[in-house]
DNA sequence: ACCTGAACACCGTTCAAGT
DNA sequence: ACCTGAACACCGTTCAAGT
């Protein structure tokens, strides 16, 4: 499987834009990670010199926002399925998958402040979940931000655990569950009790979590 | 008030460790942020040559881990108040304080894999409140992830939000809360129903989220 | 033993020059 | 109009040399 397509040809002139700077630079996050993306390796795929990129792009910065962007919009359609809990579901699973799509980029999404109408979008859908199903307003936002907060904490963690996985494996390896408690477990009987649970999948745990949140909302 | 304090004279041969280097470092984090931290300007801060530093570190990496590992092992004891809800919500508390108290440091703390001493036995502490409250150990490890994951994504987001007011407006400006929704709150009438409350202070919105999971427990 | 300073291989970004 | 390439002001890190 190979991800890259290296260019061996010169780009023609033209060619140049901001989806073709974005597809590229996309390509070297998911396979170096964004400790490995700089203008010149970006100019050095495409056979450019690495200037020609801030015709495109202002700075670094605003291009490795642009690519947050991408992974935040995400793709997936707002979920409609008439049950207000099987939706808020869906929803937080989807921005999970979104942060774990490309999880070196979760730290960029996360340090950018929320906005886009993308994401407005998707929040009004949310929040409109939870008033449709009957809870007052400062209920509802509540819930919101808690069910948001909980699934960047978790996804986060998740991403950070990947990517560090693939750092260290390549872009193909596959992910194991954290390992949970490496200290000697008598000095921690709490930690040794519950250790099975705390090393579980963490797509389960994510769900659990979730559950747990949404039992609390007596819709 | 000045947090810096500026040397002159050269630091003399043999006063260099990882105490006053990470003392230094630390200042600098807190005034200019990580982006501001580097060998050189440490070096400079210090009037000694930048490589210097390589004594006690072995890299750059290494120093701002060091740095992270005094954010989280955190300086406030274990609270034992005899309820366990309230040493819940003082445990949690703690962790949100911790990381505001370096804004700018919060994402190096994340990008850390969990562990070290102090850090698991809170986390056994934590768990103990749980089981010792009667909850069986499936429920309790879940209960705990889904308090810590939270939390993390509140304190992170709040961070940042705070690191970048600090970035605008120097080290002690006053954080204002997120203002909530600049787009047409006419295209999006759930937002605009729960925009008050959405845009409340950090604090107290943190204390209502934790309340919500801490309602599910029932405890 | 501990610190210095030159050096290397990188960065992001600017700007005059080329096509 | 679009791209190039030299240049500038930075990085982290290594290593031989100094004290």
């Amino acid at each position: 499987m190979e991800t890259a397509q290296p260019r061996h040809t010169r780009t023609p002139r033209g060619t140049l834009s901001q989806q073709l700077l974005l597809d590229t630079a996309m390509e070297i996050v998911d396979i170096g990670g964004v400790g490995g993306f700089s203008m010149r390796a970006l100019g050095a795929r495409l056979n450019i010199d690495p200037t020609a990129v801030y015709r495109h792009f202002r700075t670094k910065n605003d291009l490795l926002e642009a690519l947050a962007d991408r992974v935040v919009r995400g793709t997936e359609p707002l979920p409609h399925s008439g049950s207000p809990l099987a939706d808020l579901r869906e929803t937080f699973a989807q921005l999970r998958r979104s942060l774990l799509r490309h999880p070196t980029l979760a730290p960029v999404v996360l340090r950018r402040p929320p906005g886009g109408e993308a994401s407005w979008e998707r929040t009004n859908h949310t929040i409109g979940l939870l008033r449709d199903a009957g809870m007052p307003d400062h209920e509802a936002a509540n819930a919101f931000q808690t069910l948001l907060f909980y699934t960047l904490g978790h996804s986060l963690t998740e991403a950070r655990h990947t990517a560090a996985t693939i750092a260290r494996k390549g872009p193909d390896a596959t992910v194991t569950p954290v390992t949970a408690i490496s200290p000697a477990a008598s000095r921690y009987p709490h930690l040794a009790a519950t250790a099975d649970h705390l090393a579980a999948e963490m797509e389960t745990q994510f769900h659990e979590g979730l559950g747990l949140v949404l039992a609390a909302l007596a819709i």
